[in-house]
RNA sequence: GGCCCCAUGGUCAAGCGGUUAAGACAUCGCCCUUUCACGGCGGUAUCCGGGGUUCGAGUCCCCGUGGGGUCACCA
């Protein structure tokens, strides 16, 4: 069997989308279960919407997810280079290559010059939307004979080339998820296929690089689904194979709109900001618009290329579920290994003025022992600044009426009393002693259960909830245990 | 508006003519627990409407309704 090829071939307009993101994932999954290549080629042919960075930033984007590609365009020592036999793999450096087939199309008859400029185009369109009739191209030029176009163009006039199409012809073709689809000639225009900046459309270029690059999936967006007809007939009269096509449901946000900028997060950054981790999107992802055979909710990247098959995609638009996300995340959050955790930990404990270099450096098991305490209890890594921040800060203020209540406790004093004590007998708390000083108190004061652990809790704290008092004890150390339990005397116990 | 696509709980979804209509997230209750979380157990909640076809329809067909996509010298 031949081999398969699929590609993923974004623009170079932003960031990475997280619906992009998606199609990048399938594409992956189907090569990698089917032992094909995968390729990364960027489309590059609307030069007014090209960002600065924009390739870099996709790339960095797809590396940091997992998502690893044989061929196309890569950043190697922080330079854009291209690898594979079939390149280049950016089109902007194809141009020659469309140019032949334009060409071609023209002396075959199966594509026109057309020199309507915006403005009679934009004036047709809206005389037609005035009558209620579809906006379409009136095919002005499309009588005009080849030596008057090539005249015309020799005196400098602009042109684009349109692509001739049949009138009235049924434009069959099969998805794989949708089933065949049929569309009429009428219902299309004569497409552009180039550009009066010599660049081709998008139409003209992704027919020609599938090709030409051996694609045999096409799995994109459905917002595709409508211009296949135009992609069929170029396959036709050129006589080349048509590929596999794969149009996937879209991503939408809460109002089944499509994941748009204003409804949080869209850009695969944005989940790398915050600490996602790549297991996690990857995973949530995937389920989105795919289901497996069993149950199964939680899957390796590995197990994703194992199970994946087109059959089980769905037809129908996903809503982008982020409680869902949180869970699978939080999930593999749990799973993680404990010194990675870390690592992924620091910036943020960093950025929040917790921790130093310093004391990365030198009290590193202490910083793991902390992200040990909410490894289970966060969803992606930016929550941890919130969950740890009752070991940082300097004074503690009851977090509420309750709290507050707690502390105006008739054996509060006693406990703490009774804690000072303890704490007198050491240089320095370590887990023994964590784990051992709430016995001793409680057989020194008699106080046991609730009402003396919350009251502990909340002493230290501010919080009647949080990790375990234990662990509380031992991250604290002996020197900020003392400010706190001093603080607390001077400023609630008495009324 | 034309054309194309889609339609199972709040969300992701299984189902592919005969099921008490799975499972997960969220939500609610209980258990575990010195708190929170994790975990465990259980509950609430779904086949858009109308016609057919069939002994039998969430599953097949038609119509309606709703949603999405597309109608650029953007991808």
């Amino acid at each position: 069997m031949k081999q398969v090829r699929l590609r993923f071939a974004p623009s170079p307009t932003g960031y990475l989308h997280i619906g992009g993101l998606r199609t990048a994932l399938y594409n992956y999954l189907f090569a990698k279960h089917n032992k094909g290549k995968f390729i990364l080629r960027i489309e590059d042919t609307d030069r007014s919407r090209y960002v600065e960075g924009a390739i870099e930033n996709l790339i960095e984007s797809l590396n940091w997810a997992g998502i690893e590609y044989d061929e196309g365009v890569f950043v190697e020592d922080g330079r854009i280079v291209e690898k594979g036999d079939y390149g280049p793999y950016t089109q902007s450096k194809r141009l020659d290559i469309y140019r032949k087939y334009v060409d071609q199309l023209i002396e075959e008859g199966h594509a026109y010059y057309c020199f309507c400029s915006k403005e009679r185009l934009d004036k047709v369109r809206e005389e037609q939307k005035v009558k209620g009739l579809i906006p379409k191209y009136d095919e002005f030029c499309r009588s005009l004979s080849l030596e008057e176009a090539r005249k015309r163009i020799a005196n400098g006039e602009e042109y684009v080339v349109r692509l001739k199409l049949p009138h009235n012809r049924d434009i069959k073709f099969h998805d794989m998820v949708r089933g065949d689809i049929s569309i009429n000639t009428e219902d299309i225009d004569d497409q552009v296929l180039l550009k009066s900046d010599g660049y081709p459309t998008y139409h003209m270029a992704v027919v020609v690089d599938d090709h030409l690059m051996g694609i045999t999936h096409i799995v994109r967006g459905e917002e595709w689904l409508s211009s296949v007809p135009k992609h069929v007939y170029l396959y036709e009269v050129f006589g080349w194979d048509i590929p596999v096509f794969v149009h996937l449901p879209t991503v939408l946000n809460k109002d089944r709109k499509k994941l748009s900028k204003r409804h949080g997060d869209v850009a695969v950054e944005d989940f790398m900001a915050k600490g996602y981790l790549p297991e996690g999107l990857i995973n949530y992802l995937a389920l989105v618009g795919w289901s497996p055979e069993d149950n199964q909710e939680i899957f390796s990247m590995e197990e994703l290329i194992e199970a994946f098959s087109f059959e089980r995609v769905a037809k129908t638009g996903g809503i982008f579920d982020k409680d869902k996300l949180d869970w699978v995340n939080g999930h593999h959050i749990r799973e993680y290994d404990l010194d990675e955790l870390t690592k992924l930990a620091t910036p943020y404990l960093k950025k929040a003025g917790y921790i130093d270099d310093k004391t990365i450096e030198e009290k590193y098991d202490w910083i793991k022992t902390i992200v040990e305490t909410v490894q289970e209890s966060i969803s992606y890594m930016a929550e941890i600044v919130d969950k740890v921040d009752v070991f940082f800060k300097n004074e503690i203020e009851p977090e509420d009426e309750n709290a507050l209540a707690v502390l105006k406790g008739e054996q509060v004093p006693i406990i703490l009393k009774a804690f000072k004590a303890e704490l007198s007998e050491i240089e320095e708390i370590d887990e023994e002693f964590a784990k051992g000083v709430m016995k001793k108190i409680q057989k020194s004061t008699g106080v046991k259960g609730k009402k003396l652990f919350m009251p502990t809790r909340v002493a230290l704290t501010g919080n009647s909830h949080g990790p375990e008092l234990a662990s509380i004890i031992y991250i604290l150390g002996k020197q900020n245990m003392l400010k706190r339990i001093e603080y607390v005397e001077e400023n609630f116990l008495k009324d």
